[in-house]
DNA sequence: CTTGACCCTGTACCACGGTGCAGGGTTTAT
DNA sequence: ATAAACCCTGCACCGTGGTACAGGGTCAAG
């Protein structure tokens, strides 16, 4: 017995537009078709579509899983490139962690510095915003964290 | 003397269509115009672009933004308010760093537990991210960290 | 044999934060 | 006076990860 597209979704915890989504995107393979045009899994597109949902909690991109699948395809492909991907995938990771962090460490400076009464042209946060010096709360590294 | 948009954009650190992009999205106000049309900024110009960047370095989204701009530009609003939307970001922040921190773990024991030779159809990390049960490495909080 | 639930394709659209280009006009330096 | 460097508008497009809708066909239950 074969899958219909709902089910699959439902079995993977995705939307049926999803799934169709990535098929045109290359994530998994257009299955066969029913005689009406239905297509028609198996379960392995089942476990296909978990292991792009468990990739992706982990913080890789759909490119990136696409990689993973194409790794996992290849026949000349080793264990250490896929654990290559993995490593860089952590330490991207951990930089972005780190940029939360000094972004954290600014948040509660300036909420510390708040008293949290008067009127707005007093207040120290937008002083702190508006003006470059006087305030060193700012992040040597800029923004890029995405 | 008054500044070209060409010259508050290096002044802020910013490209000039992305200042443009800003006054049409309401983040900052529409200069003056020379005679010849040419937008004509004054130093506060630069100042309200460079609280751009640091909000936004601070994680805050333009949106919020354009609400903190709104809030300072309000006779009526106070430094509570300002306040409040800090800590509510500091807040985002805090979870984002969570979420990054599970991905971080996940992805260590991932690594750890691949010996890093052999070929694909051995590989820990495939085996780990293809089979639901065997492998406790997922968290209990899926995606969500836009 | 009809009704509802499901499937198909194609296309457009969402948020986010911009970037790029075409097709003009202007200013400045040589 | 001419070339380079700047400015203008308007519009389209980028990546990311989907979601929605129109306009159809199909399948199972009653």
């Amino acid at each position: 017995m074969t899958l219909t597209i709902g089910a699959v979704a439902k079995q993977a915890g995705l939307g049926i537009q999803t799934v169709r989504f990535y098929e045109r995107e290359g994530l998994i393979e257009a299955p066969p078709r029913s005689s009406s045009g239905y297509r028609a899994y198996d379960e392995k597109a089942v476990y296909r579509l978990r292991f792009i949902r468990r990739a992706q909690e982990l913080g890789f991109t759909l490119k990136e899983i696409r990689e993973l699948i194409a790794l996992e395809q290849d026949q000349d492909a080793d264990c250490e490139q896929v654990r290559g991907v993995a490593s860089s995938k952590l330490s991207t990771v951990e930089n972005k962690i780190a940029d939360l962090q000094r972004m954290k460490a600014a948040l509660q400076q300036l909420i510390h510095s708040c008293n949290g009464s008067g009127p707005i042209r007093d207040c120290v946060i937008m002083d702190c915003l508006q003006s470059s010096t006087e305030c060193e709360v700012f992040s040597p590294r800029p923004i890029e964290l995405a």
